[in-house]
RNA sequence: GGGCGUUUAACUCAGUUGGUCAGAGUGCCUCCCUUACAAGGAGGAAGUCGGGAGUUCGAAUCUCUCAACGCCCA
């Protein structure tokens, strides 16, 4: 032993930081290229370099530590490379305003002025997030920690856009986008959300040249009319088909614009008669095409109104002047109604405004070449998502997937390797290194989505497309972690790029993890300030309990109802582990304990029991993490510690430590150190800063340290099922023992006789643990006997055939006993019933598998037995 | 409108190929500061498994249907 005792309580804060430089400093993070032992590796979701850690982090990277510290106590190569990402619209946006709140008008600034602001940014606050992961105990190989916009990451973005531009898979286009008048880009369709909204529906009247008549038209976006450039209905509606091919008159700009019939017009919808905006709404683009439509983009890059407007509405924000337009249609008496109406309105994630359908100059990647094998992948099963029904979400999307707007009007990012020749701008240049003669050429303003760097990820962050060894070992990764709201944003590309650039699998499972939300159900974020501060939760509870209790409390595939009472069961099972760890060491005979070994010993039914589950224990552990039930697994971990461990195990230890047996002492003690060593192996991955605390006081000088010492596996042929039942009947005779010591009152201090009749074959067994049951049940004196009288006024108990009688002169609730004894007569007979009932079946006789019928007759000879016992005592009582 | 998911004790969740007397933690009730732990121990109460129908010898589990809630996509 290499300490002499445990303090009182644990106290983490001393110890975190502590175990955490000692791992660091013996390089036990690092992955090995020079290695042949198998590898396993993990990339992380690499998290804003701007970013806080949030509980979604801590779950999240939670999971990856428990993958990764388990796989390197297997033994294998382990490495979990981590690093962030630049998150180019969320930090430019950060930059921004720090940039106006310090007087500068950004507008002003040169590409590179706002670039060296931006890096300055970054350095400032860009290793926040890395440390807190430290903190979290995250066993990252930091010296391969990679940022996307790093050198190396930054040649294989340019690479990966010059490749798929060569293959034509990479084009420009003047299209309608999604726009985002805050940050004044263009943004891909996964980062619109769109919100239900009660708005209203205006009807316009649009009179017809020439004529009194006029079509009303119905339009939640009164403001675009300035931009409409024609009047559609459905060319079989009766009720407008004389007017096709006339004209309009537009309100309010005076143009003339054409009715056309198209069939993709919704008579229902409305009053049948739409009004167009081609250069302003999707399905009017559409229209448009199809029927050579003017477009007029009405809209500056804020979505104030421009110069293609009437001179009175320019410069109107969009709300202003859809104010505007009301009124002055209203004056017009052009207003015929308004209505109630709720729909639909996409809102920019980032600017968190409606965004604008936007005309302009975007570069777009070719989807569909890139899906079909993508798809493949995973519906073949080489890749697997746990739970695997997100699969389903996934095909879903790749199979209606649309070409990718990669370009963003942003200046942090990576900038779009494309060069126009400025005496012939229609000439271009696309490379990685840029033209020979710059001076000639002018690259590219936009930079890259953010998610175009980041979907090459788990080879970037090695020397891609330099083939390097690290690549060789570490690509594929063995799993990824994310979150579900990522799907399509991150993970379907990374499986199109690794298949694109590689011709391998990024990775062989992918892990959804489960959204956190508070107590009501509401999902944590940060604009609603409802998601805990990690470090709070560290401090209060310490990290592990934080990360434990985070992984029991996580369902598999459902949301987390998160609050901080529910990580009181981490905390407590921490102090439960300390306590019960402290007491075994008081215990030690620190002289000759450390040479006993397990294996020599001849042990008694409780010790092989214990031992027995924690093999089992380990066994199902292993099980559920192959599965990726991290909870479940977690679950066995507490189960086994605090119910058959501290419960009963110490329970029994203690009999022998303050015994007059030396050497069953000593067993108790070798299995003692021999089943914590145990726990703190299966729960090492969970609670890594406690279990190699208290590992440091058990360990001998041949064991490593925990991190690095044998995951234990199970062994499956290594059961003893006999030990089970003998530690099944001492239970519950114990517990027998207490239920009627407890419904009778019998003081704690007051010991009891106990009789217990009928002991037959399971005398040998019991005898062999009397004192235990002496002990746990605080007897005076245990009497075993096939026939003998009941003791006058005394209460009974039946456990596996056997009565058991505790005389209780003067102590005994007559009526108590009787409800006690009733009630199990009622349970019983109900139970009975339904056996009875099924046995009567000749159809269930004939058609159950033998061993259920067998089992059901086992029942109720059982049951019999025991509700003739019962009955006849409680007849004594009546 | 399409898809996915959920519904089991007061609460949060397990329940694996249909077959043990349907489980756990928290909370609740009773007793106990017993020398590891009151962040603890012992005992207890609490469930027509969302409703209905079907398949089956047998359904929390499979099928259909209805309802409620949540999420994603259009």
């Amino acid at each position: 032993m290499s300490k002499t005792k445990l303090d009182k309580s644990y106290n983490w804060d001393k110890l975190e930081d502590h175990w955490y430089q000692h791992w660091l400093a013996n390089g036990y993070f690092k992955g090995d290229s020079t290695s042949n032992k198998e590898p396993y590796s993990i990339v992380i979701p690499p998290p804003n370099v701007t970013g806080m850690l949030t509980m979604g982090h801590v779950l999240n990277n939670t999971i990856q530590d428990i993958l990764i510290r388990k796989a390197r106590m297997e033994g294998k190569n382990v490495c979990w490379i981590p690093g962030t990402d630049h998150a180019s619209i969320a930090t430019e946006t950060k930059v921004v305003s720090m940039l106006e709140s310090e007087g500068i008008d950004v507008e002003t600034l040169s590409r590179e002025e706002f670039l060296s602001h931006a890096w300055q940014w970054k350095e400032k606050y860009g290793g926040i997030i890395i440390n807190q992961l430290k903190k979290l105990g995250c066993s990252c190989d930091w010296d391969r920690e990679r940022f996307t916009m790093d050198e190396g990451y930054t040649k294989a973005v340019l690479e990966a856009f010059v490749q798929l531009y060569n293959k034509g898979l990479i084009y420009k286009g003047f299209r309608l986008v999604n726009w985002c008048p805050v940050s004044k880009s263009a943004i891909s369709d996964e980062e619109v959300i769109h919100k239900e909204k009660n708005g209203k529906l205006w009807h316009l009247r649009y009179p017809i040249s020439n004529s009194n008549d006029y079509l009303i038209v119905a339009t939640t976006r009164p403001e675009t009319m300035l931009g409409d450039t024609a009047v559609a209905v459905h060319p079989e509606d009766e009720r407008y088909k004389e007017w096709i091919g006339k004209t309009i008159d537009l309100p309010l700009v005076g143009r003339k614009i054409p009715i056309i019939a198209d069939k993709h017009v919704d008579p229902e919808f409305g009053t049948g008669c739409v009004k167009v905006t081609p250069a302003h709404d999707p399905n009017d683009f559409l229209i448009g095409e199809r029927h050579n439509l003017e477009f007029i983009n009405i809209m500056n890059e804020d979505a104030s109104m421009n110069s293609n407007v009437p001179n009175n509405y320019q410069k109107l924000s969009r709300e202003q002047a859809r104010e505007a337009v009301i009124n002055d249609m209203k004056k017009e008496e052009n207003l015929d109604k308004i209505e109630e109406y709720s729909n639909k309105i996409g809102y920019s994630e980032r600017g968190n405004v409606p965004i604008e359908h936007y005309l302009s100059d975007q570069w777009f990647l070719k989807m569909d070449t890139l899906a079909k094998p993508a798809l493949d992948l995973v519906n073949s099963n080489k890749i697997n998502f746990h739970p695997s029904h997100w699969t389903k979400t996934y095909n879903h999307w790749m199979e209606n997937i649309k070409d990718w707007c990669i370009s963003r009007q942003l200046r942090w990012g990576h900038q779009i390797p494309v060069w126009y020749l400025n005496s012939d701008p229609k000439q271009i240049h696309v490379s990685v290194k840029g033209p020979e003669d710059p001076e000639n050429w002018t690259q590219d303003n936009d930079v890259l989505d953010t998610w175009a760097s980041s979907w090459l990820w788990p080879f970037a962050v090695h020397d891609w497309p330099n083939k390097d060894k690290d690549l060789d070992i570490f690509y594929p990764t063995n799993a990824l972690v994310t979150g579900p709201d990522i799907i399509f944003f991150w993970v379907a590309r990374m499986i199109m790029a690794g298949h694109e650039f590689l011709n391998i699998i990024p990775f062989k499972d992918v892990y959804f993890t489960s959204i956190l939300r508070d107590e009501t159900g509401i999902k944590f974020s940060k604009s609603l300030g409802n998601s805990p501060d990690p470090f709070e939760l560290f401090k209060e509870f310490g990290t592990d309990a934080t990360r434990f209790g985070t992984m029991l409390i996580a369902p598999q595939g459902l949301d987390v109802l998160f609050s901080k009472d529910r990580l009181d069961i981490g905390k407590n099972f921490m102090n439960k582990l300390w306590n019960a760890s402290r007491f075994v060491q008081m215990n030690l005979d620190q002289q000759d304990v450390e040479i006993i070994k397990l294996e020599d010993l001849d042990l008694d039914n409780p010790e092989k029991w214990i031992l027995h589950r924690l093999n089992e224990t380990a066994l199902k552990v292993n099980q559920e993490l192959e599965k990726f039930r991290f909870n479940e697994a977690a679950k066995a971990i507490y189960e086994f510690t605090w119910s058959d461990f501290c419960d009963w195990y110490i329970e029994i230890a203690k009999t022998r430590f303050y015994g007059t047996d030396k050497q069953k002492a000593k067993e108790a003690q070798v299995v003692c150190i021999s089943v914590i060593k145990g726990i703190l192996t299966l729960l090492h991955p969970y609670a890594p800063f406690i279990t190699e605390e208290i590992w440091s006081y058990f360990k001998n000088e041949t064991d490593k340290d925990l991190i690095v010492s044998s995951w234990l596996k199970g062994n499956k042929s290594d059961q003893n099922f006999d030990s089970n039942h003998s530690l099944d009947l001492l239970k519950q005779l114990v517990t027998a023992i207490r239920t009627i010591r407890s419904s009778m009152n019998v003081p704690q201090d007051k010991k009891a006789n106990v009789l217990i009749r009928g002991v037959g074959e399971n005398r040998s067994r019991i005898e062999s643990f009397k004192n235990i049951i002496i002990a746990l049940g605080k007897i005076e004196k245990l009497t075993l006997a096939d026939q003998i009288e009941k003791p006058l006024q005394s209460a009974t108990a039946v456990v596996q055939k056997m009565e058991l009688f505790i005389p209780l002169k003067g102590l005994i609730d007559l009526d108590q006993e009787i409800e006690r004894l009733s009630k199990r007569i009622n349970e019983l007979s109900g139970h009975l019933e339904n056996t009875e009932k099924k046995l009567a079946n000749k159809n269930f006789i004939d058609r159950a598998p033998e061993n259920v019928v067998k089992h059901e007759n086992q029942k109720l000879k059982d049951m019999t037995t025991e509700f003739n016992l019962v009955k006849a005592n409680l007849d004594m009582l009546q």
